[in-house]
DNA sequence: TATGAATGAGTTTTCATTCAT
DNA sequence: CATGAATGAAAACTCATTCAT
């Protein structure tokens, strides 16, 4: 592994075990088994590498969703099977998922960072919106519509780390019917 | 206005506005106009000082939410009820709210105040009880549906403060079709 | 007892037990049972307070061990008589003693109590000059005959507050034979 | 002179010259010619520093009253050797000798550095022993004989820093009466 | 005279960042 | 590229002193 990867793995681990502000540089180094110089020839500043850590993840938690997305099933279908990639992604990668759950609001997160972000939802959207024309999802703001279930399922999620199969299902099924017409 | 009030007013929009870690005592008390020593003649600690702020602002919320709560009209009454004025608080209160959500996984609010939170929520648990031993409402675990609920319409309400009154009803029965079975 | 009486007693006990560095005047003020405001009334300041305390407490040494002096017996009678009060007194007043020995050379003492108290070492200065003129102490510098025999039993009392009769009587022949001629 | 040598003897100066109360780190460091921050490289806090430089001040003391130690003369001579190098230390460091008793009775010395110092007189205690096994010296406490003529010559020179060298014998041999028998 | 809330200068300590090696 | 000693601005917090009541 490069030392770059060591770098960001390091400060994952330690911004959500002892939470950011309580994680020096020098502790993150330490981690990460490289000098306090070496992380500044990778990252600008503590800011950068934050950034880059809730930008690279998120990026990441979306492709895993998305790259088995197949808009020729059912609009359902294609609402099942993201949200419950979703929920296997955050049971899979905790403190990924915990990281992006603190960061989500930060004021360290940059506007730049946040607006790359936004656009990783795009094919989500195009389901829901599908949904409506086809009259199977309420005919709500669809901008709305995302946020509630992604507001219900992340905070399920967080709140009950270890969840099962079966209310995996549950739960979309619950977000699922909030939505349909 | 008292000097007490006068310091959490102050603390309250800077914590909102610039997050807590970018607010030192220093400018709080500028705000507040008043000495730095004078904090902490009414605050232990700048920790101390935010969990003051976090049980007020929820007990608050949860006084303003309950205090017209009628457990004789029926369930989905109640429950329209609850939320509808929880968003209203939101609303109402957009500075108070922002505060109570970054603070709510925080690991600077003390397991004291935590457990004390927690109980506030007990009526609302009730409701859902309610619901579920009449058939209306879906037969998963209590908590797991109220972390949804409140996940869903804090989510939304965040992200949409200005919220109209069409919407407001919308947003509720959302909620509702998701737990009703 | 008065106020001042309060307030000096309780300072005194709390500089002894936990450094004048570490008690406070809030402090002082409730052990003394008074307002903070009061003690600026009867001491203009912390500095003032401690030399008040030092200057009264090292007068009311020298007036004890002075009290009963006969110059109209032998020089060692003398000599041992003295010694033997200022030891009584150290074993009497252990809080006296060991905040006159830790002030003893604080910068906090100001100059004109320090000269005040040196006067007082007077009476003393005349039995060793009495012991010279008649040949029975060594004829050396009076000032470093009185500073090594205060030294000398000084030391020798802090280490062992709890001394016995016998031990009493030893440690002031010891004193004697050094500077007896 | 590396850097960890100039901080130690700004804060032996400051301290003995304005006491440790009333000198600031800040001040250190800008009498050591470093950043604030350097001086927390070498030392935890300003605890430790102070402990740090007691315990290697009165090493070296020892080491330099004991290095030429003889105990094949005869016990009145090693008592003479022993602290005429005692005083002679005094003269020739007259900020370390007065730092020592400055915090000879600090409750700022840990209770760690208080037995590794004591542990440094033992070579000293026994000229005192083998002299009371001879019948020269009293057959009182040993203990209480050391520190008897510790007291008495501390406190000699501390008062007379400029102590001559005819002086300086007197002094040793009016310790040398008071405990031979 | 008695009080204690209010004050802010000053303290110790931390830590992101720099730069000479 | 890699390193970590050096730095000092800034933080939380303390406390002697003042002054309105």
């Amino acid at each position: 592994m490069n030392k770059r990867d060591n770098i960001l793995k390091a400060a994952l681990k330690l911004f959500v075990e002892q939470g950011e502000q309580a994680t020096s540089m020098k502790w993150i180094a330490k981690e990460a088994k490289c000098g306090i110089g070496t992380m500044y020839n990778y990252f600008e500043s503590k800011e950068e590498l934050i950034n880059v850590l809730y930008l690279e993840n998120k990026t990441k938690l979306f492709t895993y969703i998305l790259e088995t997305h197949d808009t020729s099933v059912s609009v359902k279908q294609q609402f099942v099977a993201i949200w419950l990639k979703f929920i296997d992604h955050a049971i899979s990668n905790p403190l990924e998922t915990r990281f992006l759950q603190l960061f989500s609001h930060s004021p360290k997160i940059s506007k730049q960072v946040t607006e790359e972000v936004n656009e990783l939802i795009y094919p989500l959207f195009e389901v829901y919106e599908k949904g409506k024309k086809e009259g199977i999802i309420k005919n709500l703001d669809t901008l709305h519509l995302v946020i509630f279930t992604n507001g219900a399922i992340t905070s399920s999620v967080s709140y009950n780390p270890n969840i099962s199969n079966q209310n995996k299902n549950d739960l979309v099924l619950l977000a699922w019917d909030a939505i349909k017409s």
